[in-house]
RNA sequence: GGUUUCGUGGCCGAGUGGCUAGGCAGCGGUCUGCAAAACCGCGUACAGCGGUUCGACUCCGCUCGAAACCUCCA
């Protein structure tokens, strides 16, 4: 086994061993949403990726700085209202300022990225904080001479780029076929090629976010920001850059080409790329108007939705595929996952009970098996090389399932033998189900230990029924409760409930 | 048209040149007052056609089909 953690670059299209440029410290980036918008299970994908990404590194020990940006401005709008910023139509819309929308959204993705335990990325910068740096390395651009001035706009000069610079290196793209087959949009005439790309834009007098430059009242271009904020505070090379595949072009292929430009070299080691989401085969997505928010997935208020999906379960749904694969979308695939994560859970609760009524078992490392290893430390070890295999979650999930399995065995069978299998057991979920893959256990409230002492009450009463062969009162509270979605388990030592299916 | 990727059993989804993925659903059984859960067992797979090979689902080529990107998009 290969103990060391191997990661595909897209740069390379090959799985390549991660060597981060200044161990112990790991510097990741992460292109975050651009929020004019409510989240949906399209923002879920890539957070969860790069959430799981980040968990990972940081279990490895690595002192990680994770920034992932804010977009609050820059974004142009090509069909109806072209060269007018995405946040500020919105706004004009609504009739309010363009940053009460920003804040509104970004808050809105806090919240619900809260609800899929994503944590936080140790900066989470705004576009709009740093008009002053993308000024500046527009300004370096210019100087280098790979860029020109325009009516008040600045652009990109790739064809003069590619004269020095591979432009099409990460997306495989051919510098003719762009030049020759890029659609030819109203207000572009100022570039001098199709291929080129904005570094800044004069705003049009109704735009309302703007910022006074060298140039003219204007905005930066849209892909200058994670160029502008990767370097700022991961340094002029950095390791890892992430986003969704979508980004390929020309998002990533333009900042690599603006950081060889201003910098005189690139600034990314390696590049991941999480996969798209599909509903019916299609991406899901703004344009497309077919996504589902993550508060309709979380309440079930959705045409598409036949019951609603908690946090988790949408979770472990995405944790289920590797990052690099398309994930269909189905409520068949959503209740399966939701299903197996449960029996994870009950799994986990099970092995903690089993330690908990077996105290002598609680010295780790006596397998049962010393001729082949104990099968807890066989799990660890598969666990740990299908991580390090590119962040291979469902291989994680399926020894994890195995130990499930294992774990049932043991409390069915009261196999005393493999008894001290269990601590390494615990250890196994504690470190991939819930600090890496993420997953905790649904809240409790304080509602829930009301709920508790009542169901408390209610067990016990039925158990006094059963005990006296009162089949009708036993069944009558049990199928009453199996009406409120509350399941009533009977086993040797008494009944214990579960709510759900 | 170009670039990139993919096509696995009822559904979702891993993986490998020869040895069980896993989950959900289904069927049979054990257990149980019944049920559920759990456990045991079972079934239908690697789009098609060629090639390389002792042997390919796994490598190569072609065909068919699908998607993403080429235009803001996670």
């Amino acid at each position: 086994m290969d103990a060391r953690l191997r990661l595909y670059n897209t740069l390379s299209r090959k799985k390549e061993l991660f060597e981060p440029l200044n161990p112990p410290f790991a510097g990741l980036y992460v292109c975050g949403p651009t929020v004019y918008g409510d989240p949906h299970l399209g923002h879920a994908r890539p957070a969860i990726t790069f959430d799981l990404v980040f968990r990972y590194l940081l279990h490895l020990g690595y002192k990680v700085r994770y920034v992932r940006n804010i977009t609050d401005v820059g974004h142009l709008e090509a069909d109806l209202d072209e060269g007018e910023d995405k946040i500020a139509k919105k706004a004009r819309i609504d009739q309010v300022e363009p940053m009460e929308i920003a804040q509104y959204y970004a808050d809105r993705y806090f919240t619900f990225m809260g609800a899929l335990n994503v944590k936080r990325p140790s900066i989470e910068p705004r576009a709009s904080g740093h008009i002053i740096e993308q000024i500046r390395m527009i300004q370096q651009i210019l100087d280098k001479g790979f860029a020109y001035i325009e009516n008040g706009s600045v652009y990109f000069d790739v064809k003069k780029y590619s004269e020095f610079y591979d432009y099409g290196k990460l997306s495989g793209r051919i510098l003719e076929d762009l030049m020759t087959n890029t659609r030819t949009l109203e207000g572009q005439e100022e570039k001098h090629n199709q291929a080129d790309f904005a570094l800044w834009k004069r705003a049009q007098p109704e735009h309302i976010m703007r910022w006074p430059s060298p140039w003219s009242d204007g905005f930066p271009g849209w892909h200058l920001e994670c160029s502008v904020m990767g370097v700022k505070y991961l340094g002029e090379t950095f390791d890892i850059h992430g986003g969704g595949m979508d980004l390929l072009f020309p998002h990533h292929e333009s900042e690599i080409a603006q950081c060889q430009a201003a910098l005189g070299h690139e600034s990314v080691k390696y590049w991941l790329h999480n996969n798209m989401i599909t509903i019916n085969g299609q991406k899901m997505g703004k344009s497309l108007g077919n996504f589902i928010t993550l508060e309709e997935f979380f309440t079930g208020s959705h045409k598409e939705l036949s019951q609603a999906y908690s946090p988790m379960t949408i979770r472990f749904f995405i944790l289920q595929a590797h990052y690099r694969s398309t994930l269909d979308f189905s409520n068949e695939a959503l209740q399966a996952a939701e299903k197996g994560l449960k029996k994870l859970m009950t799994g986990y609760e099970t092995l903690t009970r089993l330690i908990e009524a077996n105290p002598g078992c609680e010295q780790p490392g006596r397998p049962a098996d010393p001729e082949n290893g104990s099968i807890a430390s066989k799990l660890n070890e598969s666990c740990y090389a299908a991580m390090n295999d590119d962040f291979n979650s469902p291989i994680v999930i399926a020894n994890l399932f195995e130990a499930v399995r294992f774990i049932n065995a043991v409390n069915d069978n009261n196999d005393t033998g493999s008894l001290q299998e269990l601590p390494t057991l615990k250890n196994v979920f504690d470190v991939f189900l819930f600090e890496i893959l993420g997953i905790t256990k649904e809240t409790e409230d304080g509602q829930q230990l009301i709920v508790n002492g009542l169901m408390d009450l209610i067990l016990s009463i039925r158990q006094k029924s059963r005990i006296n062969k009162d089949w009708g009162t036993s069944d009558q509270i049990r199928d009453a409760l199996q009406k409120l979605r509350i399941a009533v388990k009977d086993g040797k030592e008494g009944s214990t409930w579960s709510p759900g299916n």
